[in-house]
RNA sequence: GCUCCCUUAGCUCAACUGGAUAGAGCAGUCGACUUCUAAUCGACAGGCUGAGGGUUCGAGUCCUUCAGGGAGCGCCA
């Protein structure tokens, strides 16, 4: 049930009657005719801008078509009045009676907020996608919780969604990984070693390296590369995998496939994928332009198989070979999207991190050649996060291998004020995360206060049935009653959420789900306090059970909307904290 | 030099994708706890939306020039 479609029907309606009695031409375009929240409560319940979005088309001045169309939507009865305003806005009041509806659809309607914007389309999500190296760090941690957020708006707003993580274990950082874990693992046998520049130094291969003895015990000792890279390369970013995975888990993240970098290789999918290019005319023989302005001292012309990105809209064409004939990194990512092109998704998402900003636009070259433009892909970016402690800068040197883990970070703050946290932002903007303002619970931290609001329900809720009262919903869908102002607020805030999913998911943008919880949260403490001044205002009338049943459906209707917008983030809905 | 992102109140951020007088929290000042959970609420104060030009009924939002910050720029991923 969204009163904002409803009500722009009703918009839509009037205006067909007002082209049949030839107020309005015919043949106009409806398409940008908006209702929707004013922005100041006091302009009405809602507005809308068709009279301005037709003046020009149908030449009339726009307060001439709203004085038109105000009289043939107050004869609806869901509207009670209309009025025109400013430049030719119509503020409209609904009755009464459309905001207890709120109420008792959210009780009675499990699908309340669910939207079928996306009338099942598929859509892959690809997110996270960090190298099997070793941990998740603090980097990933904001694209994993805004990815696995998007995935479960778009899931909410009727899309199928596939949670993907992209493994990148065919490239040389996983041989370097090998490397490293063969030297862990000569000093599981009592050697001395030296972690030179180009090896991870970290602490989390020791382990990896001990595991290694157990499993071949001397086999590796004294062998040269050859004998053992391989291996120690497929046990090694296993063993990474593991450690992500758990990381994950920790950090609430779901994912429904992994696609590994190495399938590709040696099966034919990176040469067809190739080849599909090459049948459009898209793949040449060339030297590419140096880099202008920063010249690399060793720079000299090589030719190299070239992929004619510009003609999708690149800046310049992209290398799949390099000189010696190998594939480049962007050849098996290729073939990754060429893949996911072939599983019939009709919408592609990636979101990378800000490192990768340079990478989108030939991505999108190569989702567009290899699809024929069929595919849209949308490529986010997660700006980079500078986490704090009491406002200094904690260091996070992967090179150095004291990086911040998101592990640790969960253990510092806890996940649910992470994700809260992260996604109170827009993904594109850089992040401040200050762990010791993230761990205080007070208004400065919104999570604490949405949290909050939900356990004042359902320990009001736990009071009335301590009283013998009936609080399942359909009882209180039954009595729900609006009886103040600050009531019917509340119901308006409602009202917003399912017309509010549909626009985060439009735009892939789950932080405005973390918005629109605090304002329904405001809205509904400011209610909440009332009952302080004055004991009818309490929702809990002891020995009353129809008029606290009539109070409490408005604020157990709060308590159900904000559960769906913190699963939709990932957050737990606690009902108590003390 | 080129590409992409960012710049809004003292601070951290919104602004429903072009709508009306740009809003919240924190910090500041004042007020409210023998609580249906004060992890809260109310009030005051705080702005040339980095600067200039353009597009139109209407611009924080779109185009353009410039300034400042960030990320990246063949044979790394």
């Amino acid at each position: 049930m969204n009163l904002f479609a409803q009500t722009r029907d009703l918009v839509l309606a009037a205006l067909d009657e007002l082209v049949e009695e030839r107020v309005l031409p015919e043949g106009l375009d409806f398409a940008n005719v908006a209702v929707e929240p004013p922005r100041d409560a006091a302009h009405g319940d809602m507005a809308t801008n068709a009279a301005m979005v037709l003046a020009k088309l149908a030449k009339m001045k726009p307060r001439d078509i709203a004085e038109a169309l105000a009289p043939k939507l107050t004869a609806a009865s869901q509207i009670e009045s209309a009025e025109v305003a400013g430049p030719g806005f119509l503020n409209l009041r609904l009755a009464h009676g459309s905001w207890t509806k709120i109420v008792e659809a959210v009780l009675t309607d499990s699908r309340f907020g669910r939207s079928d914007l996306g009338q099942g389309a598929k859509v892959n999500v690809e997110y996270v996608s960090a190298n099997p190296t070793g941990p998740l760090h603090v980097g990933h941690t904001r694209g994993a919780v805004f990815g696995d957020a998007l995935a479960s708006l778009l899931d909410y707003a009727g899309y199928d969604v596939t949670r993907e993580y992209y493994i990148s274990d065919g490239g040389a950082q996983v041989d370097v990984l090998a490397r490293s874990v063969y030297l862990r693992y000569l000093e599981a046998h009592g050697q001395e070693v030296a972690f030179e520049d180009g090896t991870y130094p970290g602490d989390y291969l020791i382990a990896v390296g001990a595991a290694l003895k157990d499993k071949v015990g001397d086999a590796y000792l004294d062998k040269g590369e050859q004998y053992w890279l391989s291996e120690i390369r497929d046990f090694a970013t296993e063993a990474m995998m593991d450690l992500i995975r758990h990381d994950l888990k920790l950090l609430g993240v779901q994912m429904d496939t992994f696609f590994s970098e190495k399938s590709l290789y040696g099966t034919g999918l990176i040469e067809s994928a190739i080849k599909s290019l090459d049948i459009k005319g898209l793949i040449y023989n060339g030297v590419l332009e140096p880099p202008k302005g920063k010249k690399p001292e060793d720079w000299e012309p090589r030719e190299q198989t070239l992929f004619k990105s510009t003609e999708h809209g690149d800046d310049v064409d992209r290398p799949i070979k390099k000189s010696d004939g190998a594939w480049t990194y962007f050849a098996p990512d290729i073939a990754y999207h060429y893949d996911k092109v072939q599983r019939d998704y009709d919408m592609l998402i990636d979101v990378f991190g800000a490192d990768h900003g340079g990478y989108v636009k030939r991505m999108k070259a190569a989702v567009s050649a290899l699809s024929d433009g069929k595919t849209p892909l949308d490529i986010k970016l997660t700006q980079l996060v500078k986490l704090l402690q009491n406002g200094e800068p904690l260091k996070m040197s992967k090179r150095a291998g004291t990086f911040v883990t998101a592990a640790d970070v969960v253990d510092m703050v806890g996940r649910d004020a992470i994700r809260f946290t992260m996604l109170t932002r827009k993904n594109d903007a850089p992040l401040d995360f200050d762990v010791d303002v993230v761990r205080q619970t007070n208004n400065d931290n919104p999570v604490f206060y949405v949290q909050y609001a939900h356990a004042r329900v359902q320990s009001v809720i736990a009071k009335a049935q301590a009283e013998g009262m009936d609080m399942s919903d359909a009882a209180l869908a039954q009595a729900a009653r609006l009886d103040h102002d600050a009531d019917v607020a509340v119901a308006k805030k409602l009202a917003e959420w399912p017309r509010l999913v549909e626009i985060a998911a439009k735009t892939n943008e789950p932080h405005k789900i973390a918005f629109y919880l605090s304002e329904l949260t405001a809205k509904f403490n400011t209610r909440y306090s009332m009952g302080r001044d004055s004991d009818d205002m309490k929702f809990l009338q002891i020995g009353n059970t129809s008029e606290s049943q009539a109070k409490i459906a408005l604020i157990r209707a709060v308590a159900v909307v904000l559960s769906a917008g913190l699963g939709i983030l990932g957050v737990s809905a606690p009902d108590e904290m003390r």
